[in-house]
RNA sequence: GCCGAUGUAGCUCAGUCGGUAGAGCAACGCAUUCGUAAUGCGUAGGUCCGCGGUUCGAAUCCGCGCAUCGGCUCCA
């Protein structure tokens, strides 16, 4: 008879199998009210589920709140997939998992579902919560489930039985009311448990089993969060999301701008490209602290090129091409096969490894247009790409080097966070097997050496090698892939790449491809998001201005406004005929750090009366004190 | 590329049943010279995304195209 062992230690005997919910009952009234499932030597599993032998048991609650919200967002799920198919009859079901902060329901339904739609349902759901119905587990045979869904006209969920439940294993079949569902579990005792805080966010498209050869699935996202209150703090994270949007930022700030003649392709303002252009100039002075030479290659390049690199039997699509005079066209996509045409030139010896060449390539890829998003995903920008030919027996170090050179570059602007990722060979790529195991060894190796701690993505390479992916994180917890060290055994063979060595012998050189931002535009777009476009000092476009109570003071303001520029900062004047109130406002918004105010009081002690973009008062500084700390900042690189 | 939604003044948005286009902010003019998040009054501003169709009449209805937004797939 089971002796059921809890987490404090303690220990429950009974005289007959009991339930998970039989034990909680036992320990206390309450704690069986708020029992949502049970974990059972580790297994999760319903609070119908019956103890035989003795076990560990920790009752779970919505106190354990990640198992909580997963099982709560499943079961939302499931309500909102019997409200579908109560109000739409013939509507097919399919998948519908617990995801990051809610779930999903795929249906197929021959008509759109419209937005309208989507409070129906909802309000549906509601009801399905109010009738608090038993949600219970059944076991059903595979030939006896097929034939019930099949019965039922749900095609696909006999297909999900057929092909993804494993053979032998017998199904799962949740019921509440009338309505069930193919699930492996565990759900709460009942849909009454959900309770209220969910809420029905977006219509989408997505394919069946996630392959863009299947039909395409209508897709309900939701959220579902423990009790309203979580649901109203996470609606207004996605305000606060969507305030610091890097596309209404650029309109905002006046950074660039985008129009229907030029998708994908941003026009940058001035005010944008003074952002671009200091991200560019920090990473020159660090191409000089590491020994790289910048170079410039050509924008158009002909396809033979192209065919011997590999990329036009595979991004062929992704290529914008122009055919001239009886000769076809590539504009860059990449920069390294004309890296490897600047290596090429001259014969290079051993001596000259390892050669650093870097370029901020200007390059064009044709994305499809659904993917396209702002700075983000764009159809042109700017790689800080480079390529280190190096020996074999440098390629440890080479690859160090860059991994520390990456972090500082994240830590500069303000990025602390990093995660690490190694990317394995594709299906799809160029290279013997033996070289992929040589440069994934590699690249193992070198994250090893340093103690770093990182997740292996098999699949996930480039077709011409393995790599090492940075991801960063922003101030509100989202996730960037950024940079990238790429280590490439195959293109300088390809393109007759090669040097002298020691012992008078021609040998291929290895190449490692590498960008620390990745796409300027879209590094910036990350900039913009992470610091609410409040960019620190050294990085914003204009770093004060300075402005006058009235025309009196003009010509002083003039003066600071000229010192400071005279010293290398970006400050301009506001003497336009308004109230103070509305210039600072003003140039709140518009995200300059520090506001001059002046008036007679300023003018006769040569000073400025300070006030931040967050609106504290600094207090009246001398001027020179004020570029000191200006100054410092800079430096410094605050934010 | 696929699914769905959207496209109106520089910006943010309203526009009923198909009857000939509207607000706030910005701009411009005048007044005001003011001390830390919007001074007042006035003026001007439109290819209603593009092309075609239905209609006496289209911002509005239909078709095609383009772009944007949210997803899916993809991402050298």
């Amino acid at each position: 008879m089971p002796r059921i062992t809890l987490p404090d230690g303690s220990q429950r005997q009974f005289d007959h199998p009991v339930t998970v919910a039989d034990v909680a009952a036992a320990i206390g009234r309450g704690l069986a009210k708020a029992a949502l499932a049970g974990r059972v030597d580790g297994v999760l599993v319903d609070t119908s589920h019956v103890l035989e032998q003795d076990a560990e048991l920790a009752i779970i609650t919505a106190r354990d709140e990640a198992i909580a919200l997963e099982l709560l967002r499943h079961d939302a799920a499931h309500v909102m997939a019997q409200a579908v198919q109560e109000l739409y009859p013939g509507t097919q079901v399919t998948i519908g998992p617990a995801i990051e902060n809610g779930f999903y329901y795929d249906f197929a339904r021959d008509e759109p579902f419209t937005p309208d739609d989507l409070e129906r349902i909802e309000a549906r759901m509601r009801e399905i919560v109010k009738r608090d119905l038993p949600i219970v587990r059944e076991v059903w045979g595979r030939e006896q489930a097929k034939e019930a869904f099949g019965a039922l006209g749900e095609t696909y969920k006999v297909e999900i039985i057929d092909d993804i439940i494993p053979e032998g294993e017998a199904v799962s079949v949740y019921r509440q009311g009338d309505w069930f569902d193919v699930c492996r579990g565990p759900h709460l005792p009942s849909t009454g448990k959900l309770g209220q805080g969910f809420k029905l966010m977006k219509l989408a498209g997505a394919y069946w089993r996630g392959d863009a050869r299947n039909p395409m699935l209508q897709r309900i996202y939701g959220t579902a969060w423990r009790d309203q209150k979580e649901l109203a703090a996470y609606l207004h994270r996605l305000e606060e999301a969507e305030r610091r949007d890097h596309r209404k930022l650029g309109k905002q700030l006046d950074l660039f701008h985008f129009q229907d003649e030029a998708p994908g392709m941003a026009f940058w303002h001035a005010k944008g490209r003074v952002i671009y252009r200091l991200a560019e100039s920090y990473m020159r002075e660090k191409l000089d602290q590491y020994g790289y030479e910048e170079v410039e290659t050509p924008q158009v390049i002909d396809r033979s090129l192209w065919e011997r690199s590999g990329h036009w039997d595979k991004f062929a699509g992704g290529m914008f091409t122009t055919h001239l005079d009886d000769h076809d066209y590539a504009i860059k996509p990449m920069n390294c096969p004309g890296h490897i045409q600047l290596f090429n030139q001259g014969l290079k010896s051993h001596r000259d490894l390892p050669l650093r060449i870097a370029e901020f390539g200007v390059v064009h890829r044709n994305e499809p247009s659904g993917t396209l998003h702002g700075l983000m995903r764009a159809r042109r920008f700017t790689q800080d790409d480079a390529h280190v030919f190096c020996t074999e027996a440098q390629l440890q170090e080479e690859v160090a080097t860059l991994i520390d050179m990456v972090f500082e570059t994240y830590r500069d602007f303000g990025f602390d966070q990093v995660d690490l990722a190694l990317s394995l060979r594709p299906e799809q790529r160029v290279g013997s097997d033996a070289l992929w195991d040589k440069a994934e060894d590699a690249l193992d190796q070198a994250l090893r050496n340093k103690g770093l701690v990182f997740k292996v993505q098999p699949g996930e390479g480039a077709f011409y090698g393995p790599k090492i992916e940075f991801t960063l994180y922003d101030s509100i917890g989202r996730a960037w892939q950024c940079g990238t060290i790429q280590v490439d055994f195959s293109m300088p063979a390809r393109l007759g790449a090669h040097y002298i060595a020691e012992d008078n012998s021609k040998q291929v050189p290895v190449m490692i491809h590498r960008a620390i931002l990745g796409s300027v535009e879209r590094f910036i777009g990350i900039l913009l998001e992470h610091y609410a476009g409040q960019l620190p000092v050294w990085l914003a476009p204009r770093q004060a201005v300075v402005m006058n109570i009235t025309d009196r003071q003009a010509e002083y303001v003039r003066e600071v406004a000229k010192t400071l520029r005279d010293k290398g900062f970006r400050a301009e004047t506001d003497l336009r005929n308004e109230k103070i109130g509305f210039k600072i406002r003003e140039h709140t918004l518009q995200r300059v750090p520090y506001l001059l105010v002046v008036g007679n009081r300023e003018v006769e002690s040569r000073s400025v009366a300070v006030r931040d973009r967050a609106g504290q008062d600094l207090g009246i500084l001398d001027l020179d004190a004020f570029i000191d700390r200006l100054g410092t900042e800079v430096a410094n690189r605050t934010h």
